[in-house]
DNA sequence: ACATTAAGTGATT
DNA sequence: AATCACTTAATGT
Protein backbone atom coordinates (compact mmCIF):
# COMPACT_ATOMS: atom_id res chain seq x y z
CA UNK A 1 0.00 0.00 0.00
CA UNK A 2 3.12 2.11 0.13
CA UNK A 3 2.63 5.34 -2.41
CA UNK A 4 5.27 7.91 -3.30
CA UNK A 5 3.74 11.90 -3.98
CA UNK A 6 6.90 13.58 -5.12
CA UNK A 7 6.08 17.33 -6.11
CA UNK A 8 5.78 18.58 -9.64
CA UNK A 9 8.70 20.95 -9.87
CA UNK A 10 8.90 22.05 -13.46
CA UNK A 11 11.92 20.58 -15.33
CA UNK A 12 11.23 17.07 -14.15
CA UNK A 13 7.73 17.10 -14.46
CA UNK A 14 7.87 19.04 -18.19
CA UNK A 15 10.24 16.45 -19.39
CA UNK A 16 8.29 13.73 -18.65
CA UNK A 17 5.13 14.93 -19.60
CA UNK A 18 6.95 16.17 -22.96
CA UNK A 19 8.03 12.70 -23.54
CA UNK A 20 4.47 11.01 -23.32
CA UNK A 21 2.42 13.63 -24.76
CA UNK A 22 4.27 16.10 -27.17
CA UNK A 23 2.18 15.26 -29.84
CA UNK A 24 -1.25 15.24 -27.95
CA UNK A 25 -0.72 18.62 -25.46
CA UNK A 26 0.95 22.09 -26.45
CA UNK A 27 3.58 22.99 -24.64
CA UNK A 28 1.74 25.89 -22.46
CA UNK A 29 -1.09 23.26 -21.23
CA UNK A 30 2.20 21.11 -20.30
CA UNK A 31 3.47 23.22 -18.47
CA UNK A 32 -0.04 24.33 -16.73
CA UNK A 33 -0.35 20.63 -16.00
CA UNK A 34 3.31 20.67 -14.21
CA UNK A 35 2.09 23.90 -12.38
CA UNK A 36 -1.32 22.53 -11.02
CA UNK A 37 -1.08 19.08 -11.30
CA UNK A 38 0.74 16.27 -9.32
CA UNK A 39 2.42 13.26 -9.96
CA UNK A 40 2.01 10.49 -7.84
CA UNK A 41 3.20 6.89 -7.59
CA UNK A 42 1.65 3.93 -6.90
CA UNK A 43 2.01 0.30 -6.33
CA UNK A 44 0.53 -2.55 -8.09
CA UNK A 45 -3.01 -3.31 -6.08
CA UNK A 46 -3.64 -0.02 -4.65
CA UNK A 47 -7.12 1.29 -4.36
CA UNK A 48 -6.34 5.00 -5.89
CA UNK A 49 -10.35 5.68 -5.68
CA UNK A 50 -12.97 4.34 -4.10
CA UNK A 51 -16.83 4.44 -4.40
CA UNK A 52 -17.93 7.18 -2.52
CA UNK A 53 -14.87 9.10 -2.91
CA UNK A 54 -15.42 13.05 -3.72
CA UNK A 55 -13.59 13.14 -6.93
CA UNK A 56 -11.72 16.66 -6.83
CA UNK A 57 -9.17 15.58 -9.16
CA UNK A 58 -8.77 13.45 -12.59
CA UNK A 59 -6.29 11.07 -13.03
CA UNK A 60 -4.33 10.34 -16.51
CA UNK A 61 -1.96 7.34 -16.94
CA UNK A 62 1.36 8.27 -17.18
CA UNK A 63 2.79 4.92 -16.97
CA UNK A 64 1.37 1.63 -15.94
CA UNK A 65 -2.74 0.83 -16.14
CA UNK A 66 -5.43 0.98 -14.05
CA UNK A 67 -8.76 -0.88 -13.88
CA UNK A 68 -12.10 0.85 -13.04
CA UNK A 69 -14.81 -1.39 -11.46
CA UNK A 70 -18.17 -1.18 -10.19
CA UNK A 71 -18.55 -2.96 -6.30
CA UNK A 72 -22.06 -4.42 -5.39
CA UNK A 73 -22.35 -3.97 -1.42
CA UNK A 74 -21.69 -7.49 -0.79
CA UNK A 75 -18.41 -6.25 -2.05
CA UNK A 76 -18.07 -8.08 -5.60
CA UNK A 77 -16.89 -6.92 -8.15
CA UNK A 78 -17.21 -5.86 -12.12
CA UNK A 79 -14.65 -5.13 -14.33
CA UNK A 80 -15.44 -2.17 -16.22
CA UNK A 81 -12.10 -1.41 -18.25
CA UNK A 82 -8.91 -0.96 -17.79
CA UNK A 83 -6.97 2.37 -18.11
CA UNK A 84 -3.21 3.18 -19.71
CA UNK A 85 -1.14 5.29 -21.09
CA UNK A 86 -2.75 9.00 -21.68
CA UNK A 87 -6.40 7.13 -20.80
CA UNK A 88 -8.25 9.30 -18.10
CA UNK A 89 -11.56 8.23 -16.78
CA UNK A 90 -14.91 8.88 -18.55
CA UNK A 91 -16.11 9.10 -14.78
CA UNK A 92 -14.60 11.84 -14.02
CA UNK A 93 -14.85 13.50 -16.55
CA UNK A 94 -18.83 13.53 -16.60
CA UNK A 95 -18.70 15.35 -12.98
CA UNK A 96 -16.42 17.86 -13.44
CA UNK A 97 -18.41 20.91 -12.97
CA UNK A 98 -19.17 20.32 -9.31
CA UNK A 99 -17.41 18.50 -7.12
CA UNK A 100 -19.48 14.76 -7.14
CA UNK A 101 -18.97 11.23 -5.27
CA UNK A 102 -17.52 8.48 -7.36
CA UNK A 103 -19.56 5.68 -8.63
CA UNK A 104 -16.48 3.52 -9.18
CA UNK A 105 -13.46 1.97 -7.72
CA UNK A 106 -9.82 2.59 -9.50
CA UNK A 107 -7.23 -0.10 -8.59
CA UNK A 108 -3.76 -0.38 -9.73
CA UNK A 109 -3.53 -2.81 -12.17
CA UNK A 110 0.18 -2.93 -12.27
CA UNK A 111 3.06 -0.15 -10.66
CA UNK A 112 1.26 3.22 -11.95
CA UNK A 113 2.46 6.70 -12.35
CA UNK A 114 -0.65 9.14 -12.43
CA UNK A 115 -0.83 12.63 -13.14
CA UNK A 116 -3.93 14.31 -11.25
CA UNK A 117 -5.46 17.33 -12.15
CA UNK A 118 -7.63 19.61 -9.87
CA UNK A 119 -11.70 19.57 -11.50
CA UNK A 120 -11.37 23.22 -11.67
CA UNK A 121 -8.58 23.27 -14.01
CA UNK A 122 -11.07 21.06 -16.70
CA UNK A 123 -13.41 24.18 -17.82
CA UNK A 124 -10.61 26.36 -17.70
CA UNK A 125 -8.07 24.65 -20.24
CA UNK A 126 -11.25 23.59 -22.31
CA UNK A 127 -11.95 27.12 -23.53
CA UNK A 128 -8.09 27.78 -23.31
CA UNK A 129 -6.71 25.20 -24.90
CA UNK A 130 -7.89 23.29 -27.96
CA UNK A 131 -5.73 20.45 -27.89
CA UNK A 132 -7.41 19.97 -24.12
CA UNK A 133 -10.67 20.35 -25.88
CA UNK A 134 -9.91 17.78 -28.43
CA UNK A 135 -8.59 15.11 -25.84
CA UNK A 136 -11.41 15.49 -23.49
CA UNK A 137 -14.32 14.90 -26.44
CA UNK A 138 -12.31 12.40 -27.83
CA UNK A 139 -11.69 10.15 -24.21
CA UNK A 140 -15.47 10.89 -23.25
CA UNK A 141 -16.14 8.89 -27.29
CA UNK A 142 -13.79 6.26 -26.68
CA UNK A 143 -14.73 5.51 -23.07
CA UNK A 144 -18.11 5.68 -24.38
CA UNK A 145 -17.91 2.80 -26.92
CA UNK A 146 -15.44 0.83 -24.46
CA UNK A 147 -19.06 0.90 -22.28
CA UNK A 148 -21.44 0.18 -24.83
CA UNK A 149 -18.81 -2.88 -25.41
CA UNK A 150 -18.82 -3.96 -22.09
CA UNK A 151 -22.11 -4.02 -21.59
CA UNK A 152 -23.19 -5.58 -25.04
CA UNK A 153 -20.20 -8.63 -24.04
CA UNK A 154 -22.45 -8.73 -20.60
CA UNK A 155 -26.11 -8.83 -21.99
CA UNK A 156 -24.92 -11.32 -24.88
CA UNK A 157 -22.36 -13.83 -24.54
CA UNK A 158 -21.58 -16.17 -22.29
CA UNK A 159 -19.42 -16.94 -19.35
CA UNK A 160 -16.94 -19.07 -22.16
CA UNK A 161 -16.62 -15.92 -24.09
CA UNK A 162 -16.42 -13.20 -21.38
CA UNK A 163 -13.77 -15.53 -19.54
CA UNK A 164 -11.68 -16.03 -22.53
CA UNK A 165 -11.87 -12.04 -23.33
CA UNK A 166 -10.88 -11.25 -20.12
CA UNK A 167 -8.21 -13.27 -20.23
CA UNK A 168 -6.74 -11.58 -23.22
CA UNK A 169 -7.72 -8.16 -22.47
CA UNK A 170 -5.10 -9.18 -19.00
CA UNK A 171 -2.63 -10.47 -21.15
CA UNK A 172 -2.60 -7.01 -23.13
CA UNK A 173 -3.28 -4.62 -20.24
CA UNK A 174 0.00 -6.62 -18.49
CA UNK A 175 1.74 -7.28 -21.01
CA UNK A 176 2.57 -10.93 -19.45
CA UNK A 177 1.19 -14.25 -20.75
CA UNK A 178 1.32 -15.40 -17.15
CA UNK A 179 -1.25 -14.38 -15.13
CA UNK A 180 -0.73 -14.74 -11.37
CA UNK A 181 -4.02 -14.74 -10.68
CA UNK A 182 -6.82 -17.87 -9.19
CA UNK A 183 -10.19 -19.16 -10.12
CA UNK A 184 -11.63 -17.56 -7.08
CA UNK A 185 -10.06 -13.92 -8.18
CA UNK A 186 -11.53 -14.38 -11.52
CA UNK A 187 -15.01 -15.11 -10.44
CA UNK A 188 -15.11 -12.22 -8.15
CA UNK A 189 -14.20 -9.71 -11.23
CA UNK A 190 -16.81 -11.60 -13.67
CA UNK A 191 -19.45 -12.00 -10.96
CA UNK A 192 -19.24 -15.55 -11.03
CA UNK A 193 -18.32 -18.50 -8.63
CA UNK A 194 -15.58 -20.17 -8.90
CA UNK A 195 -16.88 -23.54 -9.77
CA UNK A 196 -17.85 -22.17 -13.09
CA UNK A 197 -14.56 -20.13 -13.95
CA UNK A 198 -12.91 -23.94 -13.02
CA UNK A 199 -14.74 -25.57 -15.29
CA UNK A 200 -15.11 -23.14 -18.50
CA UNK A 201 -11.04 -23.00 -17.69
CA UNK A 202 -11.02 -26.76 -17.94
CA UNK A 203 -12.84 -26.36 -21.30
CA UNK A 204 -10.45 -23.60 -22.51
CA UNK A 205 -6.87 -25.70 -21.25
CA UNK A 206 -8.78 -28.98 -23.32
CA UNK A 207 -9.23 -26.37 -26.41
CA UNK A 208 -5.44 -25.61 -26.53
CA UNK A 209 -6.22 -21.77 -25.44
CA UNK A 210 -4.69 -21.47 -21.95
CA UNK A 211 -2.29 -23.74 -20.00
CA UNK A 212 -3.42 -23.87 -16.41
CA UNK A 213 -0.81 -23.95 -12.90
CA UNK A 214 -1.24 -23.34 -9.75
CA UNK A 215 -2.14 -19.62 -9.01
CA UNK A 216 -1.38 -18.96 -12.54
CA UNK A 217 -2.62 -19.41 -15.95
CA UNK A 218 -0.75 -19.10 -19.24
CA UNK A 219 -2.65 -17.94 -22.15
CA UNK A 220 -1.31 -19.16 -25.43
CA UNK A 221 -1.11 -17.11 -28.31
CA UNK A 222 -4.21 -15.15 -30.18
CA UNK A 223 -3.28 -12.69 -32.46
C1' DA B 1 3.08 -35.46 9.01
C1' DC B 2 -0.33 -32.02 9.09
C1' DA B 3 -2.88 -27.87 7.88
C1' DT B 4 -4.10 -24.73 4.40
C1' DT B 5 -5.46 -23.33 0.07
C1' DA B 6 -6.33 -24.09 -5.05
C1' DA B 7 -8.56 -26.71 -8.29
C1' DG B 8 -11.60 -30.77 -10.02
C1' DT B 9 -16.16 -33.24 -10.10
C1' DG B 10 -20.97 -35.16 -9.64
C1' DA B 11 -25.43 -34.09 -8.40
C1' DT B 12 -29.12 -30.78 -7.80
C1' DT B 13 -31.78 -26.59 -8.75
C1' DA C 1 -24.98 -20.94 -14.69
C1' DA C 2 -25.00 -21.29 -9.68
C1' DT C 3 -24.57 -23.85 -5.42
C1' DC C 4 -23.49 -27.79 -2.42
C1' DA C 5 -20.77 -31.25 -0.88
C1' DC C 6 -16.95 -33.67 -1.44
C1' DT C 7 -12.27 -35.12 -3.52
C1' DT C 8 -7.66 -34.41 -5.10
C1' DA C 9 -3.48 -31.99 -5.49
C1' DA C 10 0.05 -28.57 -4.37
C1' DT C 11 2.40 -25.89 -0.96
C1' DG C 12 3.92 -24.20 3.45
C1' DT C 13 5.14 -25.22 8.50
Amino acid sequence: MSEVTFNVDSSECIRKLSDKFQFLFEPGLISDMCRTGMIRKFKEGTTIMDIGQILTHMPLVINGSLKIMKEDKEGNELLLYYLELGDTCAVTLSCCTKPTKSTIKAVTESDAEILFIPVEKMEDWMVKYKSWRGFVLDSYNIRMNEMLDAIDNLAFNNMEERLYKFLRDKVMVTKDAKLHITHFQIANELHSSRVVISRIMKKLENEGLVIQHRNYVEVKEFM
